[in-house]
DNA sequence: TGATTTAAGTGTTAATATTACACTTAACAC
DNA sequence: GTGTTAAGTGTAATATTAACACTTAAATCA
């Protein structure tokens, strides 16, 4: 490791922490991934997913290492949000915490497997209260998440592979806290040109079934490069 | 000061320190304050203004006072953008850097003044190397800029407190980098009632002069506190 | 097997917001 | 008092968004 203070003599050095704010999305609600902590200060105490940046890594290494370790899931859709650095906010020590979201499909971790892992999804509109500062993270989030959900196509990172009209407009209701027309929601989403329907029907939701979409990601790119902005 | 790795062993710690990047409007054009690096390494190089987060500050903090002792300013618009992790960023120890982007009235803080205190004012159409990730730091100023300033009225922080509506207008040309009705700017932003017409002109642009606009805080604040949202 | 139930699926019209566009006016210079 | 320069002003066309109600497919139950 690189000898921290001798080029830059007469600074203190910090512990630096990641958080991850991890959504997802479950029967029509919008979901926190989070875990009853379990070192002191606050041990027992609802919490994010953080750890400590280590020697040998960047801050997106870091959350992507912290994701992995503690819920065994990789590859998922991450950003990089604020940095928290008031001097009290961690009483133990002086931790500045740069947080991070990511977006997980449910199925891809289900109550079951999160309970393996010491965690649980909890419903967005009955928070506990967390430790330190990190409601203020989860507000700052979500923000982000619905500015997000309305230019990138953010939304598909929650659904599975293969979803229906009706889930995604129900995503988008939980991001937006509104409801939204089913008429002008297909319109606006088809007209994006970036979905391709399926032949299949998926029979869990109603008697009449509704077709199965999945998205196009090289469409996708191709309206991007294209340099034509995408809304919702 | 705290002990900072008795509570979380056997996690290093590092430096962490702040870089503003600081933009500016003169005569059409958008520019960044920027100085030649006093230390090495870099010693000599183009570089944003920066420092190390101190025992008793926060990060927001720590930004205001590397831009008051850099540039003798206080009182300016700042917000936080994004930190920077790579191990190997800083050739010369491990540092975190946290950004920050401020805007500053060109009227406040002349080419002279900055040259005082050792820096310059560069367009950003012809922007230098810079050291490090700053180039990358800036590019992430900018978009922030750009949307910031379609959404809040970051716009009048640029301009001094009483300007023109073709000076506005040129500050908006300047940043969204594209030319606008004068017909349809001036609706729009009428239209949000956010300014004060004064009686008196301007008449250093024209023969003709142009009327004196001032930006009325209070009722910007009626408007957010509203919920109604501010689009230019 | 026909009736009932439930959610999926589908187009059109009205309202609103955005864009395009050209002439007049005030003040100074000559 | 004539010419020059940038400021200032309104309307029509177009595009976008919002509102709205019935039909259809498949399962359940009588």
């Amino acid at each position: 490791m690189k000898p921290d203070n001798k080029n830059y003599p007469g600074n203190p050095t910090y512990l630096v922490a990641v958080d991850c704010i991890i959504f997802g999305f479950d029967r029509g609600e919008l979901k926190l991934l989070l875990h009853k902590r379990r070192i002191e200060p606050f041990k027992g105490q609802w919490s994010l997913f953080g750890g400590f940046v280590q020697g040998n890594e960047g801050l997106d290494e870091a959350a992507n290492r912290v994701l992995f370790e503690l819920t065994g899931l990789g590859k998922v859709y991450m950003e990089q949000l604020q940095s928290y650095g008031e001097v009290e906010r961690d009483p133990a020590a002086r931790v500045i915490s740069v947080t991070y979201y990511a977006l997980i499909p449910a199925k891809k971790y289900s109550d079951a497997t999160a309970n393996d892992y010491g965690a649980a999804w909890v419903s967005l509109n009955d928070m506990p209260a967390l430790i330190m500062d990190h409601n203020q993270m989860v507000e700052k989030g979500l923000r982000r998440l619905k500015r997000r959900a309305s230019t990138q196509p953010i939304g598909f990172e929650l659904l599975p592979r293969e979803f229906t009209m009706p889930q995604l407009q129900a995503l988008y209701e939980a991001i937006y806290q509104c409801e939204l027309d089913k008429r002008n929601f297909r319109k606006k989403i088809l007209a994006m040109d970036v979905l391709i329907k399926l032949d299949e029907k998926d029979m869990s939701g109603s008697r009449k079934g509704a077709f199965l979409y999945r998205f196009d990601q090289h469409k996708y790119q191709k309206l991007v490069d294209g340099g034509d902005h995408f809304t919702i």
